[in-house]
DNA sequence: ACGTTTCGTCTCCTATAGGAAACTTTTTCC
DNA sequence: GGAAAAAGTTTCCTATAGGAGACGAAACGT
């Protein structure tokens, strides 16, 4: 636990990325150890030869990325996991007190995320910020879907929110739902505003 | 908890998980149009071949990963737009898809808590609003305190969260925090009005 | 039409990724 | 402790990734 230098912000930038060659090959190392795998079982799950992990384990090769898909499946590190993760600063200890406001901002056609936390890899929990666009479309192809549990609150906007097992919720400002986010679901936006909504999510 | 009828989709089931090669390079070529970048500009900016990038785009190489890295963050494709992708189905897992406004409601002198969903057992992180009442006391004695961590997001008023090892935080609506909650923690309400807040608890 | 420029592809070469197997280290079991 | 097995590392070689620049093809202006 770290004090906190200064209200404002004292907290170093901190983008959501993919890791680098030596945060990459730990995740995997880990990931691997966590399952109890040896490098022999992973690699012929990944279908790669055991000297290219352990070299990519010890950051001495720079993995094409084919290989690293194939890893990601193999030991279950999925998206969030593998890539949400601090880039850039050295951000060695744990600094579970941060506030709002540092956190990435990032958008698609249809999303618009930003990031409540500045540091990732010490929480178990990822909070942010999404505008879902306003938009004509009610058409849906592109569910969402991470393996563990999502709570959403709906902070303003009126949105619609889509899953694949229940009827689509329409959903007001103060309307929350909590849902197995391996359950494909996604969002639109139903009023001429933007709809603005809390997610709070858990990896498994 | 309220299990919603399930209704048919028609839509494909879907993983979240790496793009293959094709895949990957029509993403980053409609992220780089999106961004009306030249293969050059494109290239330049992330530090790379624009050849490569070409042959990425035309999945004529199987590119690294700090390759692939670099344009994710050159085009600011990350995570979700990048991963989401299909895949097979992760058919299993609970359907814990519950409306707010079941939940319980209790009351204390200072917190007044609503549940923000019905059932719990299922769930490993807990969602709720309060309502700290406003006060003309702005001391305090008894630290909050339960293993594990929690997420904070003020909906309205201003308050001060008092915790044991950062200064006191003033707080607004629409700031967050994120902390260890086994570190004694406390609010005061500072404004006239109550402060609503939303908390997402996580038990370690 | 013709040069000129600008964007994308292709060619070519070098550095290196990735795998097989040799080698080393660690663990296991007498 | 020592042999055998298992796990991990390093070596070595080939296929190829990645970049420089050549080439091609549109899109300008004159």
């Amino acid at each position: 636990m770290e004090p906190i230098p200064s209200e404002e912000t004292g907290l170093g930038p901190e983008a959501v990325e993919a890791p680098d060659g030596e945060v990459l090959g730990k995740m995997i190392r880990d990931a691997r150890k966590e399952k109890g795998l040896t490098l022999e079982e992973a690699a012929r799950a990944a279908a790669i030869g055991r000297s290219t992990l352990s070299k990519i384990e010890n950051n001495q090769t720079r993995p094409s990325f084919e290989i690293i898909r194939r890893l990601m499946q193999t030991l279950e590190l999925e998206t969030p996991q593998l890539f949400v993760q601090s880039g850039q600063s050295g951000v060695t200890g744990r600094r579970d007190f941060t506030r709002t406001g540092l956190g990435e901002h990032k958008e698609t056609s249809t999303y618009d995320h930003e990031l409540l936390c500045s540091e990732l890899t010490s929480k178990r929990m990822v909070p942010y910020i999404s505008t879902i666009k306003a938009r004509d479309v009610t058409e849906f192809d592109n569910w969402v879907r991470h393996q563990g549990e999502e709570f959403m609150f709906v902070l303003s906007g009126e949105l619609i929110l889509y899953t694949e097992h229940y009827r689509p919720l329409r959903m007001r400002a103060g309307d929350s739902v909590y849902y197995d986010s391996g359950m494909g679901h996604g969002c639109v936006s139903v009023s001429k505003e933007d709809a603005r909504v809390l997610w709070v999510s858990l990896e498994v």
